[in-house]
DNA sequence: AAGCGAACCTGGCTGC
DNA sequence: TGCAGCCAGGTTCGCT
């Protein structure tokens, strides 16, 4: 999946295309995800408009005119396409042949207007809920998360506040939802590289010290706000075929400097090191021993 | 209580 | 070509 730029990416393509506009009809093909779909789910949303289409952390929040909001997460297969009204007969044919669905399409939203905006997830670790606007920020899915990494609350001093006291790898701290809410092991890998700190260090080392941050958590924080702006700006990177949310075919390919580069030289300025792959908590990660420390 | 590993599920790639 | 084995962007649960 899509971690926060991705989902931010996938919001922008969303938002023009559902905001301010009714859901006319929606079909759900199987009663679960990760999770059962809510009670009532079809019947509480037909109908209801689309008043904004938001983000928190790798949370699509949208709102709807009944004064629910629809939740949605990617999982890590998650994908939504756009199939625009008013499309060419040739166009129209092919979606026709191949019935319009494809396996693991399980939601689709028609949308007032005649665009169809479909949600497939081959592995199902998404999922899809509903709660009243009003109880959002204490519902199940976002009561624990931590800070958005790019709002104005992530710098040097948050950071080694949060850190303080741990002995787990930073790596692990910095996937830890409930502390910082959106970075997931790719951009966790990138950010740790840019500020030159190796996965492995406890991240209670970047703790306050006297009231002062260690000089590194301004580093990690500057190297995680870059890595996050650059790649929402880039249109989040896609990988393999993850679709755009615009539904175009063509996918953009981010040049990560460790993520699955295993082998290939640091490219680190003045770096001979080589990038190395390990396993923590049981997850990939990339990194250049020479210049991480 | 923090901090691991396993589990959830399917598909794609690698290597025999 | 076939098939077993391993790996994948996330989160949650359960066991130290």
């Amino acid at each position: 999946m899509p971690e926060l730029p991705e989902v931010e990416t996938v919001r922008r393509g969303l938002a023009p295309i559902m905001e301010g506009r009714r859901l006319i009809r929606v079909e759900q093909r199987r009663p679960d995800l990760r999770f059962p779909f809510p009670d009532r789910f079809i019947e509480r949303l037909e109908g209801q408009t689309l008043t904004a289409m938001g983000r928190r952390a790798k949370y699509l929040i949208a709102d709807l005119s009944s004064g629910e909001t629809l939740i949605m997460h990617l999982g890590m297969s998650g994908r939504f396409t756009i199939v625009e009204g008013g499309q060419s007969a040739l166009q129209g044919e092919f979606v026709h042949q191949a019935g319009g669905i494809a396996a693991h399409d399980h939601v689709v939203f028609h949308i007032e207007g005649g665009a169809r905006v479909i949600y497939n997830d081959a592995r199902r670790f998404g999922f899809m809920d509903l709660v009243p606007r009003t109880a959002l920020a204490e519902s199940r899915h976002m009561k624990a998360l931590g800070i958005e990494p790019l709002g104005n609350e992530l710098d040097g001093a948050r950071l080694a506040a949060l850190f303080a006291g741990k002995k787990t790898p930073l790596k692990a701290a910095l996937l830890d939802q409930s502390l910082i809410a959106g970075l997931g092991n790719i951009y966790v890998c990138e950010a740790l590289h840019r500020a030159g700190l190796s996965p492995r260090r406890a991240a209670g080392k970047l703790a306050l010290k006297g009231g002062k941050p260690h000089a590194k958590a301004d580093l990690l924080a500057t190297a995680i706000r870059d890595v996050l702006v650059e790649a929402v700006a880039a249109g989040g990177s896609t990988l393999r075929d993850y679709a755009q949310a615009d539904g175009s075919l063509g996918y953009f390919q981010h040049a990560f400097r460790v993520y699955d580069r295993e082998g290939v030289a640091c490219p680190t300025a003045g770096c001979k090191g080589t990038i190395k792959r390990i396993v923590q908590s049981g997850r990939s990660t990339f990194f250049c021993a020479s210049c991480q420390k």
